[in-house]
DNA sequence: CTGTTAGCGCCTTCAT
DNA sequence: ATGAAGGCGCTAACAG
């Protein structure tokens, strides 16, 4: 029924190990046999079997990119990029030795990330990039490591994207990690500089990297400009996405009505923390000065325009992209810190009197 | 190196055939016999070996998604909801007989799409969920459908979300396509109904289902309002991205300064648009009216709340993973219209006078 | 440069 | 309910 291997052999009058060099391009073939085979495969619409060769070649063209949600465009920039760079060489129709770069979503959860990390050693991947910040809870931090070491000792790739080096997991090819903790504290060192002193701050999940980094940064500036962590309260932690920042702008606002500053996990809360001023009757910047961070496209566009920290999405999903292929040499040591950018703009400015 | 079935035999004490019979759950083993295997199972830490058992077995557990662009919301909701209903089940932690959910971004490249079916077809993919626009090129169509029909007879499942039926490819499932004409008729309808008569209308890509069914329900709108089609000039095609609505709304505005109202593609359009619209001193809406299309989380934030049209995107993938998991029935004729909702806001007023 | 020969690891009848 | 054995389609040594 199905077209195999032999049938494009006999066709063009080969043998079958003729046919698989000349399909996967790595060893040499007469011209005209490479022709005449290449027809063969034409004209008999031969599909090569993936299950098949990977087995035979201990190898799959399988690439996984785990993104912790799929809907943002935090990770669907990162993840397009690295898809591009592994997948977008050619344009040949016929699909040669094309890799196949897939992105699996974790929803956050860290059985999920478990189970995919296990879905794509099942299929002996060719490389696995893990983007976002990373759950910090030391059991599932052990399960990783163990699971990315195994994973790494298998021949797979293991490239970290937006991620801290994993404690304990030396098997990673590289980790390319922002600069949370920088640009958190340059975010806030731009408010303090404002004359902002009582900041509110809407955290991501407590128990992730990219939170904690970024809280961090923020502690930093504020203990710099001689303010006391009776800060505590005004910091609320939730998810990353605009309600969470609508929710917690609100209770910010009640704990603290002298508030003059929001500054938010990221953009998309920022925006919900936008709307929660607004619905509060307060104007921005006059009244309350909100920042976000990512700078996501949509954030240039908010009204007023929304003061962030730029973090080089694109750059560093094309950059893991290549380091998964093999294409580009890690960095020295394995890790790379990415810079973060302050953008400011007009959602912040000095407070009232 | 690596473990294998066979070591799990010998450790358990049976054969092959039983370990496998005890993975793959589709067989009477004994209790006491399951139980030894499955502690021998974790014991040596065996990962099943996708591409030897999807040769043997003649299918796989891969699921692929294609999308048009992931860094856009717009898919990312309805590939996160499809990849959570096709993989999310269990949580079992030793990943069962999950199937494995993966998202492929074509960039809106027909060749890129067509890779990634090739690529799929290649791993014998168990379903396949087209999303989004279809590119409209002949030869492209009858490329898809013949590549379609290939992937049903091998044993794909085929469903389309948020895409029409292709022409000449019964071999899909199911097609659930979105009624954006009746989307795009209502909410230019609405634009009538609040006095506008110069209407210009930012559109997609020339050559997509989604633009022109867009499209169409715009005209149908202003025919029925009387208004004749020396509208052409009203109209600017471009990408689904800001930076075409606010680059097309600069030449809308400057071809007719007497519009009163612009309706973009999308809602990411949109923004681009009323970007445009203020940097000429305009105010929305009380000069210029500006809707949008798909009602993505973030139109709502918008200042002014964006009026626009929403689409069931969450609901759609979902189903979507569900026809194709073959858990759910198709709809009757395999082809399913989803209605679009018009979501009156803040962005639309009366015109000025 | 090309053909021959063994498996790769698992599933699946067929027996038992 | 379990075991034995053949083969899925391809690749990777080896020859030549």
């Amino acid at each position: 029924m199905t077209v195999t291997l032999a049938d494009v052999a006999a066709r063009a009058r080969v043998s079958p190990a003729t046919v698989s060099r000349v399909l996967n391009g790595n060893y040499p073939v007469a011209a005209s046999t490479r022709e005449r085979v290449l027809r063969a495969v034409d004209e008999l619409d031969y599909v090569l079997n993936g299950p098949a060769s990977s087995l035979a070649a201990a190898t799959s063209d399988l690439v996984g990119i785990l993104v912790n949600d799929i809907a943002d465009p935090f990770f669907g920039i990162m993840a397009g990029a690295a898809q591009t760079e592994i997948g977008g060489q050619e344009g040949s129709g016929r699909a040669g030795g094309e890799k196949l770069a897939v992105v699996c979503n974790t929803g956050g959860s860290p059985e999920r990330e478990l189970t995919y990390l296990t879905l794509l050693q099942r299929q002996r991947a060719a490389a696995v990039i893990l983007t976002g910040g990373a759950l910090e809870d030391p059991a599932h931090i052990a399960a990783m490591s163990a699971k990315l070491t195994k994973l790494a000792d298998a021949g797979t790739h293991v490239v970290l994207c937006g991620r801290p080096p994993l404690p304990g997991s030396s098997a990673v090819v590289a980790s390319l990690a922002f600069d949370n903790r920088g640009g958190g504290r340059r975010l806030t060192e731009h408010l303090l500089a404002l004359g902002h002193r009582r900041i509110g701050y809407v955290a991501g999940p407590a128990e992730r990297t990219t939170t904690r980094h970024r809280l961090e940064g923020h502690r930093t500036a504020l203990a710099a400009a001689g303010l006391t962590d009776d800060q505590g309260p005004l910091t609320v932690h939730g998810p990353y996405d605009r309600r969470s920042g609508y929710k917690a702008t609100l209770e910010l606002l009640r704990r603290s009505p002298d508030l003059t500053a929001v500054v938010a996990a990221n953009d998309t809360v920022a925006l919900g923390a936008c709307a929660a001023v607004r619905d509060q009757g307060l104007r921005i910047p006059q009244d309350i000065s909100v920042a976000g961070f990512d700078d996501l496209p949509f954030s240039v566009d908010a009204v007023p325009a929304l003061t962030t920290v730029r973090l080089p999405l694109h750059e560093a999903g094309a950059r893991a992209g290549r380091l998964a292929m093999g294409t580009e040499a890690p960095p020295p040591g394995g890790i790379a810190t990415i810079a973060a950018e302050l953008m400011a703009r007009a959602s912040t400015a000095p407070p009232r009197g």
